[in-house]
DNA sequence: GCCAACGTTGGC
DNA sequence: GCCAACGTTGGC
């Protein structure tokens, strides 16, 4: 199993909102390297949910429901969404501030890529961002 | 609100 | 194929 991460403004689609909706198609994203690590996301991968811009913090984990199909809102075949379903969420959302303290985290996609929005993450950074979480 | 980083577009 | 111009993202 793979890990990963997204992010989303909350003010646009925030984890409240896929905790309400129980369910969710991520679409919309036009870069081709978030759009590569998108096809290789399988069902039960978990996905960690960062909130961008106004809180700048991971807040959740959630799974991926079904992998990468043709995004249905454009007619651009070139383009996936995958379906996320909500996992859980952190007890404490972890900061971005945090993870540029936490010295095994310094690799993190996150940190090196600012603008990517769908990124791979190790399973050690994975496990590390959960310890804080939780 | 500003700006750095970076991806895309289009002229040559 | 190069590169300037431009648009977008996201941290500060």
């Amino acid at each position: 199993m793979q890990h990963w991460l997204v992010k989303s403004e909350p003010e646009k689609y925030a984890w409240a909102d896929l905790v309400r909706d129980g369910r969710t198609m991520w679409d919309g994203v036009r870069n081709y390297q978030a759009r590569n690590n998108m096809q290789q996301m399988q069902p039960g991968d978990l996905v960690l949910y960062y909130h961008s811009v106004s809180e700048k913090a991971v807040v959740g984990i959630a799974k991926v429901e079904k992998a990468a199909y043709p995004d249905p809102t454009t007619d651009d075949p070139k383009w996936v969404v995958v379906d996320l379903v909500p996992y859980r969420a952190f007890k404490e959302p972890v900061t971005l501030q945090q993870i540029k303290e936490d010295k095994r985290l310094q690799d993190i996609a996150l940190l090196r890529q600012s603008r990517l929005s769908v990124m791979p993450l190790k399973a050690e950074e994975f496990d590390v961002l959960l310890a804080l979480g939780n």
